[in-house]
DNA sequence: CCTATCATGTAATCCGTTACATGATTAT
DNA sequence: ATAATCATGTAACGGATTACATGATAGG
């Protein structure tokens, strides 16, 4: 018990969504991270099971398991889980993301920058519309805060990129 | 012999890396991409030491040993490798690229999104000074290409997250 | 010379992905 | 009823990161 483990991203994301929401499964992790954090940072559903089993081992969740019926594991935060988040939360970061993107892989790589901006303007428009969705299903029901801004943030970067592979679908 | 391996990402670098210079060591592998690929798409020491011998178990590259001092391991392509390469840079790809940046995922749980700011637009500038100073150098010695897109994809990525983030700063 | 840093590489660990598996529910 | 799909979970594998290790080179 209390094993020394290091929190990762997918850490903290387990611990979020679990403080927002009180208590859950993992099952039910897995529909929140589906129905929107999913385009921000997408986690796998395995390990929506293996993470928060980790993190009841550290002494960050407690675990309750339902006596009848399936006999699904409840996790909820325990004094330190939620500690651990909000240090984490209030601490800002200069990290910056690389651009891990594959279409620019394949640019820099050599290829055709026209042929595969045809490609990654049809996705990107496509993402950005999903995005604006979001956020206008968002805002009509009333909501502020992170979930909305992070949407603001994609939808931005969705139209950078659309100007950036416009410029070289036109040979600019 | 031949064994079948999947390729990664990861694996498509350092052929397109070999590809580029003919051959090379791992050694040398390590300084090109630090040299600038690195920020597009980084890649750890000890992988561009096992990549290259999984590749090369697997047909793509082919192995020389040097006989005398410290007996590097020398790769290239073989005609297989080269095949793979020419067909992964060929195929256009839609795939996306997650936002994956710890600054908007503090943000979605909850970060104070003026302190945060402070902190991602310092980070943000200082990387577009360095994008831009990179692709001033190439410009200047006339190159022309991929490393040159991707630079400035990055220099708008970065811009766009400036204003991201500068909107935030102001309480906007 | 001695020490610090760079060059070069291997080993161990762990996280994340993929594959597998089975009970429940809905549709035909 | 039977097939198909959804809900729920575990196991195995492999790639990526971290830690460890040692020989060379340069600075003091």
């Amino acid at each position: 018990m209390q094993a020394e483990i290091r929190l990762t991203p997918t850490s903290y994301i387990v611990l979020g969504l679990i403080d927002a929401r009180g208590e859950a499964t993992p099952y039910e992790l897995k529909a929140i991270v589906a129905a929107g954090l999913g385009n921000l940072w997408s986690v796998q559903h395995a390990q929506l099971y293996s993470e928060p089993e980790r993190l009841a081992g550290a002494g960050y969740l407690e675990e309750e398991r339902e006596e009848t019926g399936r006999r699904r594991k409840r996790y909820a935060l325990t004094r330190e889980g939620r500690a651990a988040l909000r240090d984490w939360v209030g601490e800002p970061t200069g990290a910056l993301s690389e651009l891990r993107d594959l279409g620019l892989l394949k640019l820099f790589f050599g290829a055709d920058p026209a042929t595969l901006a045809t490609t990654q303007l049809e996705a990107h428009r496509a993402q950005l519309a999903r995005y604006e969705a979001q956020r206008d299903a968002l805002r009509l029901a009333g909501t502020a805060g992170g979930a909305v801004l992070t949407l603001e943030a994609g939808i931005g970067h969705e139209r950078e990129y659309i100007r950036f592979w416009s410029r070289l679908a036109k040979g600019g």
